[in-house]
DNA sequence: TTGCTTTTTTGACCATTGGTCAAAAAGATA
DNA sequence: TATCTTTTTGACCAATGGTCAAAAAAGCAA
């Protein structure tokens, strides 16, 4: 019953060759600048095979996303796996948040255009769905390490503060951060040097805040993140 | 000199008119909804009246958003003058942000838009300016009130934090917090209630974090909230 | 291989939108 | 009123989104 024929066997690789060759002309030419004669006339197809995969540029654009986060639960699962206290897996999710960023530049670009209602309304909703179970793939791991941390009695949380809670402040922080940075203009008209560090550092002082043991007063956050740079994600991002 | 004939004030009025009614296309039809014949119909005038007063609909969409910047801008004026200790005005700017988002829910949308770089890039350099220094026209008073709780003694800064990071941080999980909300699919699978109060907390966990007191342990912050809402915003969104 | 059926591909085709510009209309001036 | 200047107009073109009947290819049975 799977067994394809080479012909279907055909059809369905040529949808990565279209993902491929649009995350291509998406990265140089930006939304406005891809469209479906564009991904055909460098595949060599015709325009209308193009449209037996997607129906629009918009679901198109839905797949790389979903793509890019599949890599980023990928890193997230292996930062949870760095060995030690939950205070550490947690800094270790964000140097793979961080790194996420840093490696797939265009995924940013991606959600940003997907955070357009218009845009993103022309999806279907069971394509959305299959980016958003992703997307709660990574909460769910991070919700995880907080429990965890709870457990272990590094974490005593007040009634009124949910481990949902902490990942919303940190996930807030973080998107949040990044986005301000992107917004190159007003950020160079203040002083941040290093906007990625100062993200770092702000989501460590929440922790703290939140009584998360060992505090970063005590610890050296910053090499617990080179170590995890090296020692997890030390081979770049993975060609697969 | 600044007498103008009948006619340079119809047309110099008739701006104010496009903008009108490309905010309520925007409004209802999003960015894909908004185009160039359908204001122009609207207004009962040909295509090229409109493209001799905006370049392309992304330029009409950046006139937007400075226009209710500049609304932000005069809110954010008022909360500053919030009587008090400095952390109070900072909570007043809290509360500005706040009933900003709320009272004008289509300029999140707006950003949003603009924040996709293959159309920002539409823009001219000069428009793109004229809204960032809005922008930062805001960011300076909160720095102000930073400065201002520095040379008042509630605020003792280590020599690794300045005013800008501390703005930098409520930027970041203000703006940031929103964003997530806004991605209802996500928000609704965590156990977030309130996601704007939930913004008020993480950003007075930030503040009580770099040591600005009062502390938001001895005081309480939704009091604040709720009198600058009343006295300073009680009349809504002003209508000039 | 051949002839028939089903699946897939194609690109001509239409509608919509972005954007231009020469000609027409309106306004200013004297 | 006649003349010059400014503004408006909408026909026009190019590019894109999207459809679909006809052609080509693939699958299959004898």
């Amino acid at each position: 019953m799977t067994t394809l024929t080479p012909k279907q066997r055909e059809i369905q690789d040529r949808e990565q060759l279209i993902l491929d060759a649009a995350r291509e002309i998406f990265r140089t030419c930006g939304y406005l600048g891809l469209n479906m004669n564009r991904i055909a006339e460098r595949l060599e197809y015709a325009k209308g095979t193009i449209y037996q995969h997607f129906r629009n540029k918009e679901e198109i654009i839905l797949a790389l996303a979903a793509g890019t986060l599949q890599k980023r639960a990928l890193m997230f699962e292996k930062a949870a796996q760095f060995p030690g206290k939950p205070r550490f897996r947690m800094a270790a999710i964000g140097c793979a948040a961080e790194l996420f960023v840093k490696w797939y530049p265009d995924h940013f670009e991606l959600e940003k255009v997907l955070s357009c209602g218009s845009i993103i309304e022309k999806t279907r909703t069971k394509l959305r769905d299959k980016k958003n179970i992703v997307e709660l793939k990574c909460v769910s791991i991070v919700t995880g390490i907080v429990r965890d941390a709870i457990a272990n009695g590094d974490l005593k949380l007040s009634k009124d503060v949910s481990p949902d809670h902490i990942v919303f402040a940190l996930w807030s922080m973080t998107y949040g951060g990044y986005s301000v940075m992107d917004s190159t203009e007003t950020m160079n008209s203040m002083g941040i040097e290093n906007g990625f560090q100062t993200v770092r550092d702000n989501n460590h002082l929440l922790l703290d805040q939140f009584g998360w043991k060992p505090f970063s007063s005590k610890t050296d956050y910053n090499e617990v993140f080179e170590q995890v740079h090296q020692e997890i994600f030390g081979d770049g991002p993975s060609q697969h």
